[in-house]
DNA sequence: ATGGGTGCAAATAGTTTGCACTGAC
DNA sequence: GTCAGTGCAAACTATTTGCACCCAT
């Protein structure tokens, strides 16, 4: 219940300086070996994380092997498009479902609707260089 | 790429007429506990698990805690619903996202959108249950 | 100075794999 | 008879937890 009683320790620091200076997602392993210098440990980094979920600062997305992977989340936005190819995150607010969501809880019967949403696709500068490479096969 | 050479075995047989008996998903540990008369190892239900979803028989949706429930899926159905208190799945198809895709496309310059969508809410046979037992605490 | 947070190592959970054997075709 | 599929146990990967110590407040 109380946010309070929170400390702002150096190893949630540094956790949060790396996730909200990316727009790419960072599975755990990878956290833990991106702060591998300054020794946190692997318990510590998953505390942390669940931590800054729980305060909505971070979420996560799915990647392309269905690896969870954290991203830093803006309050408000509300859905990710992820590429597929370099995990670059791209946030989108609503979105039309709550249309949807009428619709179906007329047609179903069910109530309290919530929905979960996430958009994959291949993002500008992925294209650009896969097209490069496919132009270089030619 | 071949998709003959896939034998039909008793194990394989029961896995699918549970799945495909119900509306309502199963953990592999529940699997592996319906079956447990029949003695079918929890790497055999694994594998199943997999060839069933590679052949589109079955797909998986998030239960309340984030576990994968495995469900009976009917092609040309794309989407989940999921009861948030009895896993009872509900299929609905397409959904206007195609709207918001070509939009998405347009604005950040993604392209090949998929998207992952999943709906959860409470079904009418529960939602009464829960109705009823407010009724007797009062 | 106090109690929230950390590191470490052990425990637990979830899933995959190698291999000899079995049974579907 | 052949080879895909199975059971078993071991190996792996991912995550959680207990506990003594540490440091942010």
């Amino acid at each position: 219940m109380s946010r309070a009683n929170v400390r702002m320790t150096q190893q949630r620091q540094a956790i949060w300086n790396l996730l909200s200076a990316s727009n790419n997602g960072y599975t755990i392993q990878e956290i833990v070996d991106a702060l591998s210098h300054l020794h946190v440990s692997t318990a510590t980094i998953y505390r942390s994380v669940v931590l800054l979920e729980r305060l909505g600062l971070i979420r996560w997305v799915h990647g392309e092997r269905g690896e969870h992977r954290f991203v830093r989340w803006r309050p408000g936005h509300r859905h990710a498009l992820v590429c597929t190819a370099c995990d670059r995150v791209v946030e989108f607010e609503p979105c039309g479902l709550e249309v949807l969501e009428r619709l179906l809880q007329k047609e179903t019967g069910f109530s309290r609707l919530v929905h979960y949403l996430e958009m994959h696709g291949l993002c500008p500068t992925c294209r650009k260089s896969k097209e490069e490479r496919k132009d270089a096969e030619t």
